[in-house]
DNA sequence: TCCAATAAGTGAGTATTCCTCATGTTTAAA
DNA sequence: TTTAAACATGAGGAATACTCACTTATTGGA
């Protein structure tokens, strides 16, 4: 038991995200097969019905293989859904970028949402993961950090537009909405089409009004 | 292969609450050993920790006699949440009771989010139910049919203050509203205290603001 | 009162599935 | 070339939800 004990930040992200690191080119070639591997049995049967050695077996691996570079199932949901976040991110960004009124911010924010929502609707694998895989506490934290750092993103494109004493405000406002914008997609994909189309309309319309509160007050 | 298939009716029912539905007092009495024991376990371990067999050794009755009432670990979560369901919705309606004015709408539905708010901070089992609300598909029907029975009744309650017009939209709005009341209240208590109650004061703001948008037009 | 018929009770055992571990092989730095 | 670290492997361990073949209790009708 030696009393330093070195070599202990990257197992704090290997905790949550990958066993070994893979550093060698093969073995990263590897994770990605399984990746790939998984997604298919998830479109497939869904997340619940997928076994771990059934991904293994279309990975073309050992199940041993598979366990050096995820510690467990929710390892391989994990990492596909900080992905897709990853993703989502950089298409914020994207669509904030130089925002110059209140009511270009309105309407940027609403293809916003909308394009949000057709991603759902057309990647069966991102709403399994999403909808069907909260199941995992630390799935769900990392929704809320997620929905955290795209609030500050948000925050950050607006604020320039919103009055100097309401900024503490709209901070908490911007985080509140990212998580409930999961929220009204989740809830829209899982009712039928039709229906499903009228909340994201509604929701779109819930959206404006807030922000306008902020923007025109 | 009969065209008709009676007596299927009740087993609708039974695939998603209970196995045997109870007759006998003593068998009722069973089921209410069971809800109690695995509440218990629930506020002492959180539910993923709960074993079976410690639910039933709690109840102080045998494994097998806990599967003629429980098809399945779930169906005891999801009667726990059906039942606090039931509770929320009396006190939904409760809270709705002739309602003349906008202003007293608004002040009401805020009382009510509070209301909300509280018992969750102060019923862990209910917490804890809840937040696996995602992982349990069945449960999120649940959840779901839940948000639009309160959105119907918070519609029909609210309804002679709405514009005719704007009927449909206010239905389909009030159904989110339950929906991302949910994503709210359970984003708040997954984060510290201080941050909780000032999303959720955001979250009551946004509320007043979005019936504002119906009661006055 | 007696007697089917139905409901309730039982717990050792089965089945499923996640994941480990002891050991062998390959790669890359010195 | 040597050697330490990374990589590879798959039979089997461990955990646990759930079953089933059987017994016992209850109920309603003759």
């Amino acid at each position: 038991m030696a009393k330093s004990s070195p070599a202990t930040k990257t197992q704090e992200a290997a905790k949550t995200m990958t066993r070994r690191e893979p550093t060698q080119e093969r073995a990263k070639a590897r994770v990605e097969r399984i990746l790939a591997s998984a997604s298919e049995l998830i479109a497939e049967t869904g997340s619940d019905a997928v076994r771990m050695t059934e991904v293994a077996a279309r990975a073309g691996i050992p199940i041993g293989s598979l366990y050096q570079y995820f510690p467990d199932k929710g390892a391989i949901l994990r990492l596909l859904a900080v992905r897709f976040m990853e993703r989502v991110r950089a298409s914020l960004a994207e669509g904030l970028k130089d925002i110059a009124t209140a009511d270009e911010a309105l309407a940027r924010i609403d293809a916003i949402v909308e394009g949000y929502y057709a991603t759902f609707i057309n990647e069966p694998v991102v709403r399994d993961v999403w909808s069907g895989t909260q199941s995992d506490k630390a799935l769900q934290a990392l929704d809320i950090d997620d929905s955290r750092e795209n609030g500050r993103l948000v925050a950050a494109s607006l604020r320039h537009l919103v009055p100097e004493s309401d900024h503490a405000r709209f901070d908490a406002a911007c985080f509140l909405l990212m998580q409930i914008a999961g929220a009204a997609v989740r809830l829209a994909i899982a009712v039928e089409r039709a229906e499903g189309d009228l909340l994201v309309a509604e929701f779109r319309r819930l959206t404006r009004n807030e922000l306008t509160s902020f923007l025109k007050p």
